[in-house]
DNA sequence: GCCT
DNA sequence: CAGTACG
DNA sequence: AGGCCGTTACTG
């Protein structure tokens, strides 16, 4: 047996790792290899020696189903045979992959469908989902009608189909219809309009011109013969111990695919290690070995030309005839063998399960399924992600997230962790490569995405505790409503960001990129909770000085780039976030927000341009009646204008919350939430500026609408304020940006040199 | 091809 | 970068 | 109308 100590729990729940092997080939050994067997592999082993497994639920089967379910697939054998001859047309197209994959599904059913379709009710029974489409229906109702389907009648002896299939196989039949040939589509329609149209005009191709295929064509050629035969499990176990003796003695090596499922047969072996230390090293070491034993008899992919990789993957050819000696009476192992070996370290064994362990459509669905829950899942762990349309409006993942780590602090040690994390029941092993998994990830993608948005499901973030301003203001909006009620407010911030240029164009002038010099996010009330300058690594080439009135001085005082990202990211996470064309702030920042959550006054549906253009400056005269950017531009008087503009639509804009995240997510952030709350509970020192603050709260009295905004918030940030405002100075730091250059910028100036009194005299 |  | 393979 | 798996991984 090999276990990895610390690895916890093999699979299937309950101690061992899976199948373990003992790691020298003797027939002693091999005699006792199944004693390390998990309860999973019992039961698929069970599976396989007993009746066919079932395939479908219960549900809708009744006793002659049952009885019937021994010789399924001649069940609908007719029907099944028409279908392959439209699968076969389609995957013979390269242009056709979302056909190809449809009819690959509806193949898939027939074959495995314990009950004889009849009439065109049985599409409605649950197993038979894929087949109750608009047009499979339609060609059902034909098959039952007329006994055939015209189409696949006319398409099934199609030359170009049959000989681009046969190159794309090499002429290799049965198996899962797909060889694995390194041919595809592509390539066979490049032969096929060469001229290239049978197997024995192929094979003149190939011997007369020896670069004709690729490496892995020219394996998989070679081998044709030897890789279409299938494995049997005691060959398997044999391979895999040979495998297990290559690797440290705390490996654990598991025999996955359709081995594990309990096939009496294999198309090929699928081996997992699992090993501490550098995987791809120890696969590269184990591959040397056994290429030196001459059990590894050619290569198709080799990992160690990615060294660095978070998994070590080796693809090829083997044999145990050089290890098991020809014995009268035994079986003789000189058939060449397809075996994958990949080699995971332990934190991502769960994962590496999950994949192997499943078939394609359900490892499909459940990634899918993950996407659409705000996360991404591979082999590889999971993340959080977003997925939406980039500026060119290309369709991708927008944004990732570091892995995640495991809730239950268990760090991923079963694969049912990550079946909780995504809110699914654990799909059991066998239901993985039949379709039921596939149909029960449906149902619960269904359910996910009717599911009207959950208060819990919304979160709001604190703002950084760190940053003074920002910490009063927090003071302010703690304890933060609820969204439900708050989201309008709460739930809301705006963004704009100053930037200089970069290195050099062609011409030597300067600024040929962006660098991010100047932060500022504020609250929906107008308060700045985030205005920082920022330090640029490269030297600046253009400071844009009349546009962003800037200087080297100021980006001197301000903070790492690092830092101010960490800082907008944590104001912006899980909020709607207003902004002026968004995208070059999101651009610089290297941080993309979901599509959902930002609301870009660029491009409002609500905010007509008028004459003088859509920019920020003409959208505020035009909407708000506000002169902004006069003289240089100050990017919390720029956010302001833009949340002021996005609050005179909001009602039209925004009518109902947006989905703002996922209920995990707001648990994490609702722990920080009240951590930070308390942290807060310390009052930060107020009062240094009463007199000037009282200042601006008379001034709030007896005015209207922004203009007392501005003054409630120029009056809150000076009690904010750490120190005692003394110098006009002062007014440059970046918390007062917020002051602007205005009356109330003129105000303190003047009362800091006449006094309190004097200015509110002459007022 | 199916689904939203 | 397109093509291909893996489950 | 447009997405349909993966910061998968390798080859040429």
């Amino acid at each position: 047996m090999r276990h990895v100590v610390g690895l916890g729990e093999g699979r299937g729940g309950a101690g061992g790792g899976g199948a373990s092997f003992s790691g020298f080939l003797s027939p002693a050994k091999v005699e006792h290899s199944t004693l390390g067997e998990s309860p999973a592999m019992k039961r698929a082993r069970v599976a396989a020696t007993g009746p066919k497994a079932e395939f479908f639920d219960d549900a809708g089967l009744d006793d002659g189903d049952v009885a019937l379910a021994g010789k399924v697939g001649s069940l609908n054998g007719e029907l099944l045979a028409e279908f392959e001859s439209l699968l076969a047309f389609y995957a013979s197209k390269k242009t056709e992959p979302w056909r190809e994959r449809q009819y690959r599904k509806i193949v898939a059913v027939l074959k495995n469908l314990p009950f004889r379709i009849t009439c065109l009710e049985d599409l409605n029974r649950p197993q038979c989902a894929v087949l109750n489409g608009g047009h499979t229906r339609t060609r059902v109702e034909e098959f039952l009608r007329r006994g055939k389907i015209q189409l696949a009648q006319n398409l099934q002896n199609d030359p170009r189909t049959v000989a681009i299939s046969m190159l794309m196989n090499f002429g290799v039949q049965g198996g899962k219809g797909k060889y694995g040939s390194y041919v595809g589509t592509s390539t066979a329609e490049k032969w096929y309009d060469s001229g290239i149209t049978t197997l024995p005009q192929l094979q003149h191709r190939i011997e007369s011109d020896p670069t004709f295929l690729t490496h892995n064509q020219r394996v998989m050629w070679d081998f044709r013969s030897d890789f279409s035969q299938r494995v049997p499990r005691r060959e398997v176990e044999l391979i895999a111990d040979v495998i297990a003796g290559v690797f440290p003695s705390s490996s654990v090596v598991e025999v996955m695919g359709s081995y594990s499922r309990g096939a009496p047969d294999c198309g090929d072996i699928d081996l997992l290690v699992t090993c501490h230390g550098d995987v791809g090293r120890r696969c590269s070491e184990a591959v040397e070995a056994l290429t030196k034993a001459q059990f590894i008899t050619a290569t198709l992919r080799d990992s160690h030309h990615a060294p660095g990789a978070h998994s070590g993957q080796w693809m090829g050819g083997c044999r145990l005839a050089s290890l098991v000696p020809a014995r009268p009476g035994f079986a003789d192992y000189t058939l060449h063998r397809r075996l994958d070996i990949k080699v995971y370290p332990p934190k991502f064994r769960a994962f590496a399960q999950l994949y192997f362990g499943s078939g394609q459509e359900f490892n499909r669905a459940i990634r899918l399924f993950a996407t659409r829950q705000g996360y991404t899942l591979s082999d590889q762990g999971l993340r959080r992600a977003t997925r939406g349309k980039n500026e060119k409006g290309e369709y991708g993942t927008l944004w990732e997230g570091p892995l995640l780590e495991d809730p239950s602090g268990c760090n991923w040690t079963t694969e049912a962790s990550i079946f909780e994390f995504l809110g699914l029941p654990f799909i059991p092993l066998e239901d993985r490569d039949n379709g039921i998994g596939v149909a029960r990830l449906e149902a619960m993608a269904r359910a996910q995405a009717t599911k009207p948005a959950a208060e819990e499901d919304c979160f709001i973030v604190p703002t950084d505790p760190r940053s003074v301003v920002a910490a009063a203001n927090l003071q302010r909006l703690a304890p933060l409503p609820s969204l439900a009620e708050g989201w309008r407010s709460n739930g809301i911030v705006a963004l704009d960001c100053e930037f200089v240029g970069v290195g050099r164009n062609t011409s030597g002038i300067g600024g040929e990129r962006n660098a991010l010099a100047r932060a500022s996010v504020v609250s929906y009330s107008g308060d700045v909770l985030l205005d920082t300058f920022v330090k640029v690594e490269e030297p600046v080439t253009d400071f844009r000085i009349h546009v962003t009135g800037l200087t080297q001085a100021n980006l001197d005082q301000g903070i790492s780039f690092q830092e101010a990202r960490d800082h907008v990211i944590r104001l912006l996470e899980g909020r709607v976030v207003v902004g002026h064309s968004l995208a070059h702030d999101f651009k610089v920042l290297n941080y993309h927000p979901p599509a959902v959550l930002l609301r870009d006054t660029s491009s409002c549906p609500h905010l007509r341009p008028g004459d003088k253009g859509k920019s920020l400056k003409a959208l505020s005269e035009q909407h708000l009646g506000v002169k902004i950017q006069d003289g240089t531009h100050c990017s919390v008087e720029d956010a302001r204008a833009a949340l002021y503009l996005y609050r005179s639509v909001q009602d039209l804009w925004d009518p109902t919350p947006p989905v703002l995240g996922t209920s995990a997510k707001a648990e994490a952030l609702d722990k920080h939430l009240t951590e930070a709350a308390e942290n807060m509970a310390a009052p930060v020192a107020t009062g240094h500026n009463e007199p000037l603050a009282q200042h601006f709260d008379r001034l709030a009295a007896r005015s209207h609408h922004y203009a007392k905004d501005h003054y409630v918030r120029v009056s809150r940030t000076l009690r904010s304020l750490p120190y005692h405002l003394q110098s006009p100075k002062d007014l440059l730091r970046p918390e007062l940006r917020c002051v602007g250059r205005g009356k109330a910028h003129a105000d303190i100036v003047r009362m800091l040199h006449e006094g309190v009194n004097e200015v509110n005299k002459g007022a």
